[in-house]
RNA sequence: GCCGGAGUGGCGAAAUUGGUAUACGCACUGGAUUCAAAAUCCAGCGGGCUUCACUGCCCAUGGGGGUUCGAGUCCCCCCUCCGGCACCA
């Protein structure tokens, strides 16, 4: 046993120790409660990053307090291995995708490794392989079957110089990554999952998990999902025949209505293009044209539009109102037309005062109705969108919106002009890619028997071993002619398949399925084992995922669930979104690129603040924002470095005490040497005790030495000091287990310090302690190994062997998570704040069972209150037992 | 722009969910130990006033307002920063 703490040494005894012992191997166990802990799993950059780090230590923690429980534990780990940086690794560098992909997948376990993570590696999965893959394509054949798969025409974004579709992160500012050239939208065919159809259940199921997800990402689902119900209008256009239909949530302020504003492709406007005046016809290309471009949110969007001329008749006014072409109104949303009032939209508002176009006030505040009947519409100075009760609007004068919404939607149905709706803002799932490195859909097409799908038997569609990545032109696929020609399967005849594979977020929608039936070959899992281990009981990851993938993976249960594979509608029960770790980027100007900050110079002011940076090279202009890590072309913090200085638990412990997980996390090295430390103290601590002979382990111990077994069984004196030590020992083990079971773990690391500091107050020596100060040392030294397990687990087993001379993390063991006990714990005398006004002045100590008349007395009668009660009047006194005593006085 | 979140000492943060603001750690300062350094140990550490000292008082949780006996915590407005916005994953 060596005396010093060296973290590399033990850190690669204990992992290969798990290795060889199948320490965290989960098996199917009916006798034990089993428990999945999930974390989103990664992307094979290759590089750990420190978000990473922070995703995974939070899971292990959780693995190993359940583990140290008596659960069942099944912790995962695989990879979402397709994606384009593997494909613009083999534009630019000329790599294959799949060697790419496989060398960062080796560096990256490598990594993982290194940490200690405790995976069930057994189970490990890889998204780019055809064994995975395969069942890609098996959900979507099924999705197919159920009508929930279809095609339609939708846009890409394409460089008309390479010929070629863009991600939008090749396409950001507009223009394409390769040769610089104005993107353009395109329109092809292209692959839809209808999750539309789940709208209603995807919202409604929220209730069986709001306890167990943050609100914050409900309330995110719930606005993307965005079911809004209201009404579609028919407009009726004096100059055509054809009917301008919008749809509105407030139908009550359709007096209000000062124009009917499009989208520039819409129609009617393509209908009566050519009679239009030059000024508008240019500036409805000009709006259509700077609506093809890719969205770049950073840029503030103007309001733009014109008046084409065209009138809208109001069908509950008969007035005749402006037709516009406006830049804010979408075709491919809603139905490409909105009406505007601007008196109580906020949109409306900005773009009527922009054209100066007439406000009407129809909806006034409650309080203000009589007034309103007879005034004139307030000048507004902004737009009023609560409900209220409409003026200004004829024969519903007086009504309050919500009555006025149901009677004027049925006045609509009743005319013909209009009926009730539910909208919603979700769209379905576009899956085409025309990529290479994605699962391939499996689907031919055949001039006599159109889209045909590939027999199940005969999947996966695998991908060729390599195609020529140049960037530019159809994607690499399509020029593989091994791939692209084949037989029909229905006729035989020549056929061509589908070239475009799928979005990478189909592999991560039922992976956690997959870890459960890892090798079955034959459907994507077993039912029944899917039944034992699902739902996830933990799922963690990054809160950047929660709409899109959470949405995805939500709706893919479902699915599953209506193919009889699952007996559940939602896939996880709990849900922690942990916050960004961001870090200090460096984008510079001159190199059109993100560099490190070792190539900057950094400008700083007082407080050490970085206010700006110039490149080292040249001087030239760095642009310094503060960035999530992870993000692609970023380079982040490298994690490797720290754990090889420190070692694996100080970076763990220290990554888990820097921040609530939830909170994001601005990067920064300085206080791990803080944790280094921490775990060097209880490694002294526990040496000391060990090694003075004092308690026994083995046989051939010191005849001075007393086993905890004998020391159980004495009856036992403490000392206070001791009492004291027992005392701390048991409130940490309380705090600590709330604290996990509420989800946080940054104040556990500080309650083992408190108790380590706990310990090295107690001054009791070895060589003349008592049986009960041997007792309270030894609870304390145990309950602190097992408390700090979660968070280093190598330095925990390392220790627990020198105490217990067994392993702590197999499944034989019979370590457990420790269980305070309450009387031991308890204060027998607290302190209480007494306030005058709600101003602290005194403190008194009482007995910790004192009554609350108890308090008030001690309050009233302590000196210092009653130079402040003194000829005063007391008018009350507030007593929070445990915590305070409150006296208000006047005068 | 739309949706969601965050802001507390020099720094990361804590605060039993409306009840002692600043636990724990980092950095810093002083002391012990040492030939010396590292390591370790002990002490101090929000700001301002007051007292020789004990002490006492006031101001501080991004800014402004409100509710309450009492607000970091609840409500309203504003500022700054971060995440997502459907082809980054």
């Amino acid at each position: 046993m060596d005396e010093k703490y060296f973290a590399q040494k033990i850190e690669r005894k204990w992992q290969k120790r798990w290795d060889e012992r199948g320490t965290f191997v989960a098996k199917i166990d009916d006798e034990r409660e089993k428990f999945y802990c999930l974390e989103m799993l990664p992307y094979p950059s290759g590089k750990l990053h420190m978000g990473h780090v922070r995703n995974y230590s939070i899971g292990d923690v959780l693995s190993w307090y359940k583990r140290l429980q008596g659960y069942n534990v099944l912790h995962p780990i695989g990879w979402d291995s397709f994606g384009q940086p593997a494909e613009q690794a083999a534009i630019k560098k000329g790599v294959n995708p799949r060697d790419w992909t496989e060398d960062n997948i080796d560096q990256m376990r490598e990594q993982l490794k290194t940490l200690g993570i405790s995976y069930d590696w057994s189970r490990e999965i890889a998204a780019h392989r055809p064994e995975y893959y395969k069942f890609d394509q098996w959900f979507f054949l099924k999705m197919l079957e159920m009508g929930l798969a279809y095609r339609k025409d939708s846009e890409v974004n394409w460089c008309p110089k390479c010929e070629t579709t863009l991600s939008n992160e090749q396409a950001s500012g507009g223009i394409c990554w390769r040769c610089g050239t104005q993107v353009e939208k395109q329109s092809r065919p292209q692959w839809f999952l209808k999750i539309t159809k789940y709208a209603d259940e995807l919202l409604d199921d929220m209730s069986q998990i709001e306890d167990g997800w943050a609100e914050r990402v409900l309330t995110m689902q719930r606005n993307w999902i965005n079911k809004s119900k209201g009404t579609f209008v028919d407009f009726s256009v004096r100059e055509s025949s054809e009917k301008i239909r919008v749809f509105t949530t407030r139908i009550d302020t359709i007096y209000g209505a000062n124009a009917i504003v499009v989208a520039p492709e819409y129609p009617l406007i393509e209908e009566k293009f050519e009679s239009f005046s030059d000024e508008v016809k240019a500036k409805i290309e000009e709006i259509k044209v700077e609506q093809a471009k890719p969205k770049d949110y950073d840029e503030e969007i103007e309001k733009d539009g014109i008046d084409t001329g065209l009138h809208a008749i109001n069908p509950f006014s008969n007035e005749p109102v402006p037709i516009w072409v406006g830049n804010y109104v979408m075709m491919s949303y809603g139905t490409g037309a909105v009406m505007s009032v601007p008196a109580h939209d906020e949109r409306d508002f900005e773009f009527a005062k922009k054209f100066d176009l007439p406000i009407r006030q129809v909806i006034s505040e409650t309080h203000l109705v009589h007034e309103h009947h007879t005034m004139q519409a307030l000048a507004l100075d902004q737009a009023f969108t609560q409900k209220g009760i409409l003026v200004h609007s004829d024969f519903w004068n007086g009504k309050k919106s919500k009555d006025a919404i149901k009677e004027m939607t049925r006045y609509a149905e009743t005319h013909g002009f209009g009926e009730s709706a539910t909208t919603y803002r979700l769209r379905d799932w576009g899956i085409s890619r025309q990529r290479f490195w994605g699962s391939p859909i499996p689907i031919v097409y055949c001039n006599s028997c159109g889209t045909v799908p590939v027999e199940f038997e005969d999947l996966p569609v695998e991908l060729p071993e390599s195609a020529p990545f140049t960037g530019v032109g159809e994607s690499p696929l399509a020029k593989v002619p091994e791939f692209v020609n084949v037989e029909c399967p229905i006729c035989e005849e020549d056929a061509k398949r589908e070239t475009d594979t799928m979005d990478t977020f189909v592999d991560s929608s039922w992976y956690y399925f997959r870890y459960c039936d890892p090798h079955n070959s034959e459907l994507p899992f077993d039912s029944e084992i899917a039944n034992y281990w699902m739902p996830v009981d933990q799922y963690i990851g990054g809160i950047d995922h929660a709409v899109m993938h959470l949405l995805y993976t939500r709706f893919w249960s479902k699915v599953s669930r209506d193919l009889g594979m699952v007996n559940f509608d939602e896939p996880c029960e709990r849900l922690l979104t942990q916050g960004m770790v961001v870090t200090d980027s460096f984008y510079s100007k001159k190199q059109e690129s993100y560099v490190t900050a070792d190539e900057v110079e950094i400008q700083r002011d007082e407080s050490g603040k970085v206010i700006g940076a110039t490149l080292k090279e040249d001087g030239s202009e760095v642009k310094v924002a503060v960035e999530k890590m992870g993000k692609s072309k970023l380079n982040g913090v490298d994690p490797n470095e720290m754990i090889e200085v420190y070692g694996s638990d100080a970076a763990r412990i220290f990554s888990m005490f820097a921040a609530p997980a939830e909170n994001e996390l601005v990067w920064q090295e300085s206080g791990i040497e803080g944790a280094v430390r921490f775990i060097q103290r209880v490694w002294r601590y526990v040496h000391k005790w060990v090694e003075s002979g004092r308690w026994s382990i083995g046989e051939d111990d010191d005849p001075n030495s007393v086993s905890i077994a004998e020391l159980t069984l004495k009856k036992l004196d403490f000392s206070d000091d001791a009492k004291k030590l027992r005392q701390k020992t048991h409130q940490t083990i309380q705090r600590i287990t709330e604290n996990f079971e509420s989800g946080q773990f940054n104040t556990p690391v500080a309650a083992l310090m408190e108790l380590s500091n706990a310990m090295y107050d107690f001054k009791v020596e070895p060589e003349n302690a008592s049986d009960g100060d041997l007792f309270a040392v030894r609870e304390a030294c145990e309950s602190l190994i097992l408390m700090l397990a979660p968070y280093a687990p190598h330095v925990a087993e390392e220790l627990w062997e020198a105490i217990t001379g067994r392993d702590l993390g197999i499944l034989e063991s019979d370590a457990r998570f420790p269980i305070a006990d309450e009387d031991v714990a308890k204060e027998d005398e607290i302190e209480i704040v007494v306030q005058v006004n709600g101003k602290v002045r005194s403190r008194v100590k009482v007995s910790s069972d004192a009554s609350k008349d108890d308090l008030e007395r001690a309050a009233l009668a302590d000196g210092k209150i009653q130079n402040y009660t003194d000829g005063k009047e007391i008018v009350k006194v507030i007593v929070v037992p445990g915590r305070l005593v409150n006296v208000v006085v006047k005068g």
